[in-house]
DNA sequence: CGTTCGTTTGACCAGTTGGTCAAATCAAGA
DNA sequence: TCTTGATTTGACCAACTGGTCAAACGAACG
């Protein structure tokens, strides 16, 4: 919004609280988490986090901006003149690469989303929905030339999100279930013949 | 665990403090539900709540018990004898039956694995990764006797999972994206596609 | 040096939190 | 009816919550 000249100093604070908070809200959600809980992790004082924050609220708002503003960038990268399966599975990866390397990120919009998404309902029915609606019309017009096979647009993006997120948000299960931490490698193998063998035409 | 007689008032309330506890947590996670609210929700007061539940800590523990006890049914019953492709499928239809009945359920363990499994973690690492292995056992089985396509076993459990779960722990965004309420056929209709693909043979 | 302005903090506040307790109420059997 | 035990509640508490504020600190600049 307003880019006001930022000193070093604040730079430095406003990161680090935003940082510290992003650990505490993926965690424990809004509510979950308290300014103490952020200020410590941030390293400063309570009073000394709402002077570069008005409120709790703002540093979670502007967290959620943050987020909502890269999120949604691989999807927006899905090229309709590309080659349809290359492009939905290079979509696929890049998803699944997001949960290796922010899964707080992902943590977090799963915490909003499970709450009802009280902070970005309308984002969810007015951007979200807009772009997913167009990348369905891609979708539906390969489908309809045969270049893939035929597969609902709107399901098949769920299908992505979840597949990908799932090992972001429930990481602690997966990991104790696999009973290993690196599950990247084996879940892109298997995404890969998950997705193509659906998206093979004939 | 211990049973003792229970008079029809005991139930009755028992049942809707866990009721209002399975609404409540499901939705703000175990540190941003009060006893206030779940008190309110279940129409007592809240010491007449602590009456019958020791503290707070106590009503989300018994939730997460009987959840468990439930949650892991319907994989428990894919049976090694059946017809493969049809066991997983059925498997798979049942979670996403379970996903459209038992939303609450599912987004209370949803936040409990988000928070890093602080009171479950045994659990992950124990039975349910006991359960997981024999059953990537059996698939495993299947694949080599050439009854379904070679898949990892474990992230085929995973997929399954996060597709289904998706709908009821993200209903909010599903809803938000489809515009409208009912999206149980043409999901089912989709992950049977999908999966599908990917297990049939040659 | 003194001024100025960005930064930091200790003390504080009102509201909320999980939880306690003694007293009151209720239901049912003797 | 009276008694007994289960149930319910208002009053209360200490700890914590998000947030305020005046005072103190700091560094750069004249």
């Amino acid at each position: 919004m307003s880019d006001k000249p930022q000193t070093r100093i604040q730079a430095k604070n406003r990161a680090a609280i935003l940082t510290a908070g992003l650990d505490t809200f993926s965690q424990f959600g809004f509510r979950g988490s308290t300014l103490d809980q952020i200020a410590e992790a941030a390293g400063l004082s309570k009073p000394n986090l709402l002077y570069y924050f008005p409120s709790k609220d703002a540093i979670y708002t502007a967290l959620l901006e943050r987020l909502l503003d890269t999120w949604l960038d691989p999807l927006i990268a899905m090229n309709a003149d590309g080659d349809p399966i290359e492009e939905i599975m290079s979509y696929a990866m890049r998803k699944l690469e997001m949960s290796r390397d922010y899964p707080r990120e992902s943590r977090l919009f799963a915490n909003e989303i499970l709450q009802g998404a009280p902070h970005i309902a309308g984002h969810l029915s007015g951007d979200l929905r807009k772009l997913v609606d167009e990348k369905a019309v891609v979708i539906r017009g390969w489908a309809a030339a045969g270049k893939i096979a035929d597969v609902d647009p709107h399901h098949l993006i769920f299908s992505i999100w979840s597949l990908t997120q799932h090992y972001a948000d429930f990481d602690v299960q997966v990991r104790a279930v696999l009973g290993k931490d690196d599950w990247y490698a084996d879940a892109g193998a298997h995404l890969d013949g998950l997705l193509r063998a659906r998206l093979l035409p004939g």
